[in-house]
DNA sequence: TCTGGGGTCCTAGGACCC
DNA sequence: TCTGGGGTCCTAGGACCC
């Protein structure tokens, strides 16, 4: 059996569990740059504010019901995140970590609970809600894809207490039966149309169909294992998140800028900054990067015609690891895409055809590849802004010239309370502070 | 004025090989 | 007039996820 935890609407909740004025109002959280509205509080949704919806959409509503807005605060998500999957890793046998806000976890051999295992479901919930103060919903039943769907049953409904087990084949029926076939995990927005279209649109009958039109339909064999295991057949396993970091395939780092940007100085900086920043998550998980990517877009929303992203990728000589030399890089891309008089919106550096650090295949014809002492010069550049606070030593391309400002709106940030000396919770009693 | 960011997996089709 | 039959590898792009 595998279990699916979820914390409720979670950058809203971590706003909360500090400020508890905001329970029973209207929060929202945004995007960077203040743009989209990405974490909905109940009281919002109740309002038709819809996920994904530009806040500038969303403020008059949310204004006229004494509404709050949040800039979003990754800092405090992130650590709130970790204390979420911490307590997981104490109460379950095997936790696989599957977004900041959710968590699978393997039941198998868990025979003390046998049974009931909506107790345990129950005992995790009031656990994370005791020691984190975050709202969840826990999912329990054979499958993944099954967890997933009782977790979504319990968000809709009341009756459950944010607790489902899916222990019996009627029961399972029955949650088939209240879910949308659009709701199901790996069903998206082409493949409910498509769905609709052959005239299935609740989870039950989705379950119904054979593999062979699973497979015909819904993108070969991802298609087929999504029935099986809406049958309760689990084809998907536990891959337990241990407390290494998850290795990445890619990385990128890519933002939009408060103010379009034209000058090739000014977006020379943000490239160097965003390819900085990049080097820094590279080296967390020890790879080094083989093809390296620049793209620059323009206003999506605007009249111009697409195109609306150019973009420049490269082939390394040698994987890399070194930020001054992947700056060097990502200046090469930037030259070739760079346009004068284009206004961008954003921009981004992004890593693929990631190794192992160290492991790398050197180039036959060129005496590249990072030696010793740079290794040891960017572990003491990461160990130095570690310690002092990021950005406290880079390079002199990556900060912004006089004047010049790419980074996105904030706003609206409230304190790192967890993370930050200097944004420690504050609690003011009588006027006075302690 | 204002519209996010970071991933994964799979498939189709082209290039190339014998 | 007519134009083989398998493979492998790589990449771009689609679809999906949170």
């Amino acid at each position: 059996m595998f279990a699916l935890v979820d914390c409720n609407n979670f950058y809203v909740s971590c706003e909360r569990a500090f400020q508890p004025r905001l329970e029973g109002k209207p929060v929202v959280v945004l995007s960077n740059n203040d743009g989209c509205i990405v974490s909905r509080s109940a009281e919002a949704k109740a309002l038709g504010i819809r996920m994904g919806t530009p806040y500038f959409q969303a403020r008059p509503v949310l204004d006229q019901h004494q509404g709050y807005a949040f800039s979003s605060n990754y800092a405090l998500y992130g650590d709130m995140s970790r204390r979420v999957m911490g307590y997981l890793a104490e109460v379950a046998p095997e936790v696989e970590v599957y977004s900041v806000d959710e968590a699978f976890l393997n039941l198998t051999g868990m025979e003390q609970w046998q049974g009931d295992l909506e107790a345990y479901g129950r005992r995790i919930q009031a656990g994370i809600r005791q020691y984190v103060h975050l709202p969840t919903c826990v999912g329990i039943a054979s499958t993944k894809t099954l967890a997933k769907l009782a977790n979504h049953v319990v968000k809709k409904s009341t009756a459950h207490h944010g607790v489902l087990c899916l222990d019996s084949p009627e029961q399972c029926r029955w949650a088939l039966e209240q879910v949308a076939a659009a709701d199901v995990w790996g069903i998206g927005r082409q493949q409910a149309a498509r769905l609709q279209a052959h005239g299935i649109t609740t989870a039950a009958e989705l379950a119904e169909v054979s593999e062979a039109w699973a497979r015909r339909h819904l993108g070969g064999v991802v298609g087929a294992r999504l029935v099986r295991e809406l049958q309760g057949q689990a084809c998907l396993e536990l891959t337990p998140s241990d407390d290494a970091l998850p290795q990445r395939h890619s990385i990128a780092h890519t933002r939009s800028f408060g103010t379009p940007l034209t000058a090739y100085q000014p977006l020379l900086g943000a490239v160097a900054a965003f390819a900085t920043r990049a080097a820094e998550k590279l080296r967390r998980q020890n790879s080094a990067v083989n093809i390296l990517t620049v793209f620059l877009s323009k206003n999506r929303h605007g009249s111009a015609p697409a195109p609306h992203t150019t973009s420049a990728t490269l082939n390394l000589p040698a994987a890399t690891s070194d930020t001054a030399e992947l700056i060097r890089y990502a200046r090469t891309a930037l030259k070739r895409i760079w346009q004068p008089g284009s206004a961008y919106k954003k921009a981004g550096v992004v890593f693929a055809g990631l190794e192992t650090a160290g492991a790398q295949q050197l180039n036959l014809f060129e005496a590249s590849g990072q030696t010793a002492q740079r290794v040891r010069l960017m572990a003491e550049l990461d160990r130095l802004n570690a310690h002092y606070g990021a950005g406290t030593v880079g390079f002199a391309t990556a900060l912004p010239g006089k004047g010049e400002n790419w980074s996105g709106k904030k706003d609206l940030r409230t304190p790192a309370y967890t993370t930050c000396f200097k944004e420690l919770w504050c609690i003011h009693m009588d006027g006075g502070f302690l």
